[in-house]
DNA sequence: GCACAGGTGAGAATGAGTTGCAATAACAAC
DNA sequence: GTTGTTATTGCAACTCATTCTCACCTGTGC
């Protein structure tokens, strides 16, 4: 629920980056915290609006994307078709995304190997890592076996 | 160089899938397959408009799908804004793309990791992978070296 | 050659995300 | 508390890659 703590951590880093706390940006940051599944902005704005029918979009946008410079917020793309940005809290453990071509849902998954890939490359080839891109696409078991594909 | 046999091949294929042999379909694939470097759907334009100064950018855009749905091309994001989407011709080796935030680069990379996480998580979760958007961005080694980062 | 679906060019439309600007409101200093 | 400064906001207009519409054209099978 936005918790006491997590709004107090908030109000702290946007200070110290210098930047001004507003209600607009806890609000956004409360939403995505309180939220379960991945938002777009549209969502994240409509949620917004809940509780501040004035928040703008253009708003929503700006401290979405001051949360990311701030690290405070992940912005991702799901399944190929890339159009769409979504965003989730930052915080949770590493995970990766898999879009069901099939019902939609998207699934969170754990592998170390992406995280090897980029040390062996790393080491290998010299290159400094700072972000990587990382989704998959494909059928979940249940719409897998629907249409008779096989893992 | 959008050899005499590659250019049979594309024939054959486009008429397997019932779709017409345009000269402006056999252009742009043409365009791919002698390209050295991976080129947005503008690029593409310029460069087939070198051959055909009529063709349109509408028509790039849609021979560029039905060559995608056919498999004779792949379309890739790089770097962490995916506005835009580029292209190449199918059939190398498999590989990943890193772009250097520096430079602006993008560099190929080969790692087995990728395919292991998929089979991986396909035998555990029982997922069926389709597609996989995989783009690393960072630093190479110049670029990184010029900043003191180190890998 | 002919017919006719599928393909093309040109420009308008779409839509997620961004930006300019005048009005507003944090917040530090008094 | 009040004030002054200046970051932030809301709104509407804008951007720009990609897609769509539609009238015209052209591969293709006969």
């Amino acid at each position: 629920m936005g918790s006491p703590q997590a709004v107090e951590a908030a109000r702290a880093r946007l200070k110290d980056e210098g930047l001004r706390v507003t209600p607009q940006r806890l609000l956004v940051l409360q939403v995505l915290q309180e939220a379960e599944e991945h938002l777009d902005a549209e969502a994240i704005h409509a949620r917004a609006r809940e509780h501040d029918p004035n928040v703008s979009l253009a708003t929503v946008y700006r401290t979405l994307n001051k949360l990311k410079e701030m690290g405070l917020v992940e912005q991702r793309y799901f399944a190929r078709d890339h159009k769409r940005e979504y965003y989730e809290a930052t915080g949770k453990e590493e995970h990766y995304h898999f879009t069901c071509l099939g019902c939609g849902e998207v699934i969170e998954v754990r592998t170390p190997r992406i995280a090897q890939a980029r040390r062996e490359l790393s080491e290998k080839l010299g290159l400094v890592f700072s972000h990587a891109c990382i989704c998959f696409e494909g059928y979940c078991p249940s719409c897998a076996a629907e249409r008779g594909l096989r893992t």
